[in-house]
DNA sequence: GCCGAACCGTAACGTACGGTACGGTTGACG
DNA sequence: CGTCAACCGTACCGTACGTTACGGTTCGGC
């Protein structure tokens, strides 16, 4: 045999596969929950047989679905020489507006809809690789890059995690909830892009550091308090030396 | 007979009903998935005639149970008279740890699997219900205290629904999508008072104005610039006027 | 006590779908 | 050309579950 359902796991499905495999994605996007397997192997062309031969069961089918349009997602990792507060910005706001892409496209709200019903059942392989490949991806490729901003002094943060928690909450509030609960919400691209900008600034504007905002081009984008532009402090009670060394755990992990 | 199909949609259930809802919930919660008639027949001590006589298909008793959670966590509307930073803060962050505690508690969890897949279907009347009694009822009654605050002088925003959105985001960030993907993810009290706390000084530190940071006694609490503490201003472009106009329409209505 | 409505428990029906079996076809290889 | 593995198409099986039907029980009204 050519691909034994366990095989297929590790390894990458062969054209044919993904030929498969594309249909299943296809199916899923279009009729959600109608994804039988006597469709998938209709739309394929192939025969149930072989579906099994390959997948083992609806699940390793669903499971290896999964995986095929993680893998096609996958992105080069970011690496900066230069970290200037422009260069922060620019890949900021593209992080946002990549990710509020992804989270809005037909794709992913029908592939996070399965993984959620799938979590409900007993087996909840599905929810755990889409959390895998979507936000704690995310946050592998974004987290060097709050590093090398804190390093470079453009930014300050106690932990990392909270600090990408923080700008993960910024970018998608409550946009995913609402597309997975059935919302018609179509986002333009500019409508992103501004998007993308408005949580930048807000990440920014709690987390920069004075010599940073000195040297920020976009310093009036941020424009939540319209009325009383006013000089402000915070954590005046901070002092300097404990760099790096979380004062305490993030409440998530 | 005593209850239509139809006539349920509207009105209140009996107790016997309730009864049949709460096992309805119940299994929603135990079983995810397993929500069959007869598991509810069962439970509920009832025929399934019955169930159908009251909420004619499976869908009915569904949308039903559903409806009969929401009426149950509704809550009363605050009303402030008075509205002084203090207020506000502990207004913020009640209604932040109130939010985590609901969309981490397995009820929660459960019913927004449920109307998950569920809009994933042609019929998506769920989600909307959810939708309507979830993120939509928390901004209603979220607004009108942004709002008060505003006038106050406390806060400055030019869209109250942009600014709940913020909130939103500070508060939940990556929870729900988690916690309904199948991560465990067990906040305990502590972690979410904490929590809550960081999303309000988050918020404020966005939005407040110079005035109420004068007079804010958790002024320390925001601690995301440790290492630096400058005084820094943001929305040096913005002027006075046009209170009240959101500027531009909010992307997601 | 009698009647009818509401309800319970259970059996039964129909169908959809996951999974399997099998005959027929293609194509590589000797 | 013969062989054999992979694969397609389709028929088939078993089961789970939504839905309906029906006999038996309770209970309020007369």
């Amino acid at each position: 045999m050519l691909q034994k359902a366990s095989q297929i796991e590790a390894e990458k499905p062969t054209p044919r596969q993904q030929a498969v495999l594309d249909a299943a994605l296809g199916l899923m996007v279009e009729a959600g929950d109608q994804l039988t397997m006597t469709a998938v192997a209709a739309r394929a062309s192939c025969s149930k047989e072989t579906l099994y031969k390959w997948f083992g069961d609806r699940d390793g089918l669903l499971s290896a679905t999964v995986r095929w349009q993680a893998s096609k997602v996958r992105v080069a990792p970011v690496d900066r020489a230069r970290m200037d507060i422009a260069a922060l910005t620019a890949t900021l706001e593209q992080f946002a507006s990549d990710w509020l892409t992804v989270i809005t496209s037909k794709t992913s709200i029908a592939l996070n809809r399965v993984a959620v019903a799938h979590a409900g059942s007993a087996k909840r392989g599905l929810g755990t690789i889409v959390l895998e490949n979507g936000r704690f991806a995310l946050a592998k490729r974004l987290k060097p890059v709050l590093e090398a901003a804190r390093d470079a002094g453009l930014i300050a943060f106690d932990d990392a995690e909270t600090a990408f928690r923080t700008f993960f909450g910024l970018v998608a509030r409550d946009v995913q909830i609402r597309v997975l609960l059935g919302e018609k919400l179509k986002l333009s691209t500019v409508e992103i892009t501004a998007d993308a900008r408005r949580a930048t600034q807000q990440f920014l504007a709690l987390h920069e550091t004075g010599a940073s905002f000195e040297a920020r081009p976009g310093g009036s984008h941020l424009r939540m308090r319209k009325d009383v532009p006013v000089a402000y402090q915070v954590s005046r009670s901070a002092r300097a030396p404990d760099k790096g060394k979380p004062r305490r755990r993030p409440p998530s992990s």
